[in-house]
Formats: C-alpha cells, sequence, structure tokens
DNA sequence: CTGTTAGCGCTTTCAA
DNA sequence: TTGAAAGCGCTAACAG
C-alpha cells in the first residue's frame, strides 16, 4: 500500500524555519529587504525538508507561467530545429522554458494548434508559412504577446523575424549567371508557401538584373521524396535547354540529386543543382550541395530578445532580416560544354 | 493607454447564466446529473462571454496540469524526432501534451534537466544514453512516473521501451555474411552510450555464430562529421582485410558515404558500408545506404501507452524491445573478387 | 524589516 | 440535482 505523501508547501518551511509565509516567499524570491538571520533560517528549512516551491500555484498567483511555446510545421526540417535551439537557449538564460506544438505539416491546424498553446504559455513564437495573411493577422491579435518566425506581417505590435529569400535566391542565381549558366529551372516550394513567393520574387529580380537570364519554374515541394519526384521534369527541363536548378531547399535538392545519380546524370557535369538552407547534410551529400546558408541559432535567439522585451510588457522591437549566405560546393560548376543551345 | 482588461473567470460565466460556480464547473467537465436547461444555459454563457477555464487555476487544485516532457540528448537525431512524433501524436489523443526538454549532448546537465522538466510535468520520459546505470536508478526514483527509452532498466515501477541493437546489429552481420564478408569493421559510437555497448555484444555474438567471422571495433562517433573523420582509419581497416563496414548509425555511415566517394574509393564495388536507424536520409544518399529500419513512431505510441498507464496510478506495463528490420540498399553488396585475403 | 491576510480561479466536499 | 464554502500553494498589499 502507497501512502501518497503530503508535498512540502511553504507553509512547511515557515513552521520548521520560525518565521512566516511571507518572509519564506522573500527570501526564495531574492527580495530584498530581509533580515540575514531569517534568510538564512528559511535556507536551512528548505534544504531539509526538501522543498520545492509549487510551479502550479506560483503560475496562478502571477498569471505567467515564464513558459513560451514555438508552433512549427515540421519539427523534422532543420531550418526550425535549428530556430528552436537557438531560441531555447537564450530563454533558458532568461529562466524561461520553450515548449514546442509541432503542427505536422497541417495548415488546417495552425490556429487551433497556437490557441492551445497560448492557453499554457505566456508567449508564442508563431511559424505558420502557409497560412493566409488574413487569417494569420486576426490570429496573431488574439495570441500576442506573439514574435512571427520566417515571413514578413505587419501588423501593429507583432514584431518579425526572418531570411531575405528574396536577395538569397538572387545571390544565388548571381553565382550561377557567373559561372555562365542562362537557362535556370526552379523547383518550387509549396504553392502556398510564403516563402515560396519570396523565392520566386528573388528569381524575378534576378531575371532583371541578368536579361539574357531565363528561368523555368517547375513544381517541386519541400522534402526529399518531392525532389526525388521532380527528377524526370527536371530532365526536360534540361533537354530545353536549362543547365542548372535550383530547389526550394536542400532536402528538395538532395532528393533531386539522389535520382539524378540513380539515372546517370553526373552533376555538375551535366547540370548544376543547389539548394537553400544549408543543412547540415548538404555538405556530406555526393557531390557536396551549393547552398545558401541561414544563421539558424542566430535567428532563434533574436527572436527570444524579441519575445522576452514583448512578455516584460515593452514595445515591440524592430524586424530583423538575416541575408542568406552563399556556400558554394561542389554541386554547382561552369556550364557543360555541350550545353548553351537548345537540345529540343 | 492599454488598459489589460480582466479576464473572464468562471464567476462571470456562472453570474451570467444565473447559476453557481459549482455548476458552470459540473457542466464544463462534463459531471453526470446536471439539469440540461443549466447546461444550455452554462454553455451559452461561456459562449457569449469567451470564456476559458484557467489551466493554472486548475493544476493547481488538480495537482496535474496534463503534460510530460521528454528529454532527449539531441533533437536533431532523427530517432528521438519520430518518437517524439509518436508520443506526442498518441498523448494528444488522451488530451496531454509535450514538452520537448533537449539536453544538447550534455550528458552532464541530463539530471538537472530531468528535475527541472518533472516540476512542471505530470510525468518524464526520459531519454539519457550515457548516464550511469546508478545515478540513473536514483533519478527514475525521484522523477517517477517515468518511462525509459532506449536503453534498458532494471527498477520497480519504470517501464522502458527499447530497441534491440544486439539482435538488429547481428541481423546486419548475417547480411552481410551471407553477401560473403568475413572480415567487417565497426564505427563504434560514444564510448558510454548504452545502445553501443548493446551493438557490441551483439557483435560478439555473431562472431560466435559464424567462427570465420573477424570483426575490428574502431573509434567513432554518433555525427556525419564523426563518420568523415573516420574515413582514414575505415581504409586502413580494408587494407587489413576488411570488406565492409558497420556504422553506429546513419548518420555516422553517411559521412563515411561522403568521404570515401571523395577519397575514389567505390562503395560497394571497393568496400560495403552500412548503417542503423533508417534515417530518412539512407534512401536517398549515393549509393542509398543499407540500414536497420526502427518503428519510430510506434515506439512513442507505446511509451504513451505505458507513461498513460502510470499517470492514472496504474501498475507499471510490461517493458517492450523492438526488433530492427534490415533495409537492404546499394551500399552494401557481395565482397569485392580482389579482396579475401589480407592486403596488408 | 516582518507578519497577517486577502485573494489568484478552479474543483470538490458537504448540506440542502 | 444544486449551491455555499473550503481549500489547492503561493504572492503581494497592508499594517505594524
Amino acid at each position: 500500500m502507497v501512502e501518497r505523501q503530503r508535498p512540502v508547501t511553504i507553509v512547511d518551511v515557515a513552521r520548521q524555519a520560525g518565521v512566516s509565509q511571507a518572509s519564506v516567499s522573500r527570501v526564495l524570491n531574492g527580495k530584498p529587504n530581509v533580515d540575514p538571520s531569517i534568510a538564512s533560517a528559511v535556507h536551512a528549512a528548505v534544504a531539509e525538508l526538501g522543498y520545492e516551491p509549487s510551479l502550479a500555484a506560483r503560475s496562478l498567483v502571477q498569471g505567467r507561467n515564464h513558459t513560451v511555446a514555438m508552433v512549427v510545421p515540421d519539427l523534422e526540417n532543420p531550418l526550425f530545429q535549428g530556430i528552436l535551439k537557438g531560441l531555447t537557449l537564450a530563454a533558458d538564460a532568461d529562466g524561461y522554458r520553450v515548449l514546442v506544438a509541432d503542427t505536422d505539416e497541417r495548415a488546417g491546424s495552425e490556429e487551433a494548434v497556437a490557441l492551445e498553446a497560448r492557453r499554457r504559455c505566456d508567449a508564442i513564437v508563431l511559424c505558420a508559412p502557409r497560412m493566409p495573411e488574413p487569417r494569420l493577422r486576426q490570429l496573431v491579435a488574439r495570441i500576442a504577446p506573439v514574435v512571427v518566425v520566417n515571413r514578413p506581417l505587419d501588423a501593429a505590435g507583432v514584431p518579425w523575424v526572418g531570411v531575405d529569400y528574396a536577395r538569397g535566391i538572387h545571390d544565388l542565381v548571381d553565382h550561377l549567371v557567373a559561372l555562365g549558366h542562362r537557362r535556370i529551372a526552379y523547383l518550387a516550394g509549396p504553392a502556398s508557401s510564403v516563402s515560396n513567393g519570396e523565392r520566386e520574387r528573388g528569381l524575378a529580380a534576378a531575371r532583371e538584373t541578368h536579361p539574357d537570364l531565363s528561368v523555368e519554374i517547375l513544381p517541386g515541394g519541400s522534402r526529399l521524396d518531392d525532389g526525388a519526384a521532380a527528377a524526370d521534369a527536371v530532365l526536360e527541363a534540361r533537354d530545353r535547354g536549362a543547365t542548372a536548378v535550383l530547389g526550394f531547399n536542400d532536402l528538395v535538392a538532395l532528393g533531386l540529386l539522389h535520382r539524378l545519380a540513380e539515372l546517370g546524370v553526373d552533376v555538375p557535369g551535366d547540370l548544376s543543382v543547389a539548394g537553400f538552407d544549408d543543412s547540415p547534410f548538404a555538405r556530406y551529400s555526393t557531390p557536396p550541395l551549393t547552398s545558401m546558408s541561414v544563421p539558424r541559432g542566430e535567428l532563434g535567439a533574436q527572436v527570444w530578445q524579441r519575445l522576452s522585451t514583448l512578455v516584460a510588457g515593452g514595445r515591440s522591437e524592430h524586424t530583423l532580416l538575416y541575408r542568406p549566405r552563399l556556400e558554394v560546393r561542389a554541386s554547382t560548376g561552369p556550364v557543360p560544354a555541350s550545353a548553351g543551345a537548345d537540345r529540343a
């Protein structure tokens, strides 16, 4: 018969130390103006009884529980993992915990998940790449304080931290153009993805920069198998003259790379391939994948800085946009001699 | 000037519905024996006021917050991601949330993290592959209810769910032996890792099964770069006659694969390579990686089943061990004709 | 500087 | 079946 023992409360500590509950509370919360003798008595009692304050009680009375939630579409995505890590680390230093709410790519559930999470937490880090902007705007109003990640949002009191995908893809195209490529294919991400839209905007800008450049947009996706599945379409594009392919992200590019190898296509001999995000796997593929590096951890830290300001009741800080850095690896190379003219 | 408005409480609902707090509580908790007219009045009031019960208050009075934490050494590891996903899904169905506590591979912090997490949660899923058993034993006693994942533990009231690494590696070796390999190298995981110990046990067993088999254990690691860094040692082993290499996990094997390709070693022509865990990347590498598949999501679901039983005050259920399934891919092949005799 | 006391919002006896 | 009232454990006014 296991007797469920009553947990030690502040009352027990007070009695043991021979002081009032209030004094115990003050000592434990590091309030000023407490007599050292009382403090030491309290500490002794705490140690002796193995007392640990009830977080539930504290939450109730303070109206906050020192926990924030990060809502992400897919925890397997290295980008979100990195942001999460950076966020967690930074929050930890301020005594905050981070709860992860994975919406599992069910775009429809993002709203419900975020609302649910907000009930248990003091604030939200929201990553909802597919949510239509009007909905998002309504949502953030309901769950504030909130920081939006990885997409721009013009809403009062809601800072966001993101990546300049347009600029990044432009830089990547510049790299390819410098290698001599003039016909490029792009394996697009999910149609409703905001960051895919930004990439396509970057492609358009690159086309203006390079008048002799042509870009063909192919349906892709966001995961390994999407990239593999697109291999045939990519080869057709190559037959139409394309000499390089950009993937929506590294996963897509890696999936494609795999399938191309199976089909005996030489990369970059026959075709150059590049990704985006610089996932840890990029440098370990065969051939290593040229990609755009994003400071994932740094992003997370900046998110926390903004969120903590908000939680403390401060004014929302400025928005922040990181410019990705080009990582040239072996998957991109000069235009093959055989190319340059259409093959079709 | 923003007026922080007072949240709607159960008192407001009671007043609005013209009933007592107790009735509101009963309706909202689905207690039996409530007059339908009262119920509808309450629901109407709730809807009208947009009332949401305070989880903090509920936690305080009930002594539980319907949240559990999973302590993992590294969230980037696909194995833990999968388990987490399965766990989250299953817990969700029972109205429980899962909080993630990443110890970031700092083995020393596992204990502190687990204790901290336990304070905020009703139970713990513990994955501490490096913790010495005596410490672990003490720890689980302090944080019960708890389920241990991915390592065996013989402690009263603490169920565990794991993978039969010994059996798995044995099966993998059988596959290689069937292909004709007789000299195998193994890139070991972290020395203190329990699951590495089990793999080595499996290797020993395999050696008994196949008397003409010899196994060489090389220092490896648990990550991509560990595998890449071990390439030279692997080649030396090959010069001593090894025709196949097993990685501690897929990450190590993939890192190795990458480096071997750089060095111009043909896999599996010159050397067969296999991993463990069957991460999503395994099938997309070049060549695709032979690996042992582990039912990650299923593992997570079983963890929840045991944990929920415990939380409900039930007796701890039986321990569970999954046997990995062999996934043969192109990275393993017959012994090269040139091999068979030592080259040294 | 310290103690007393009133809640925080909810669930749950206990009577009615 | 319903309501009144007593806490859950803690913090924060308010006195002293």
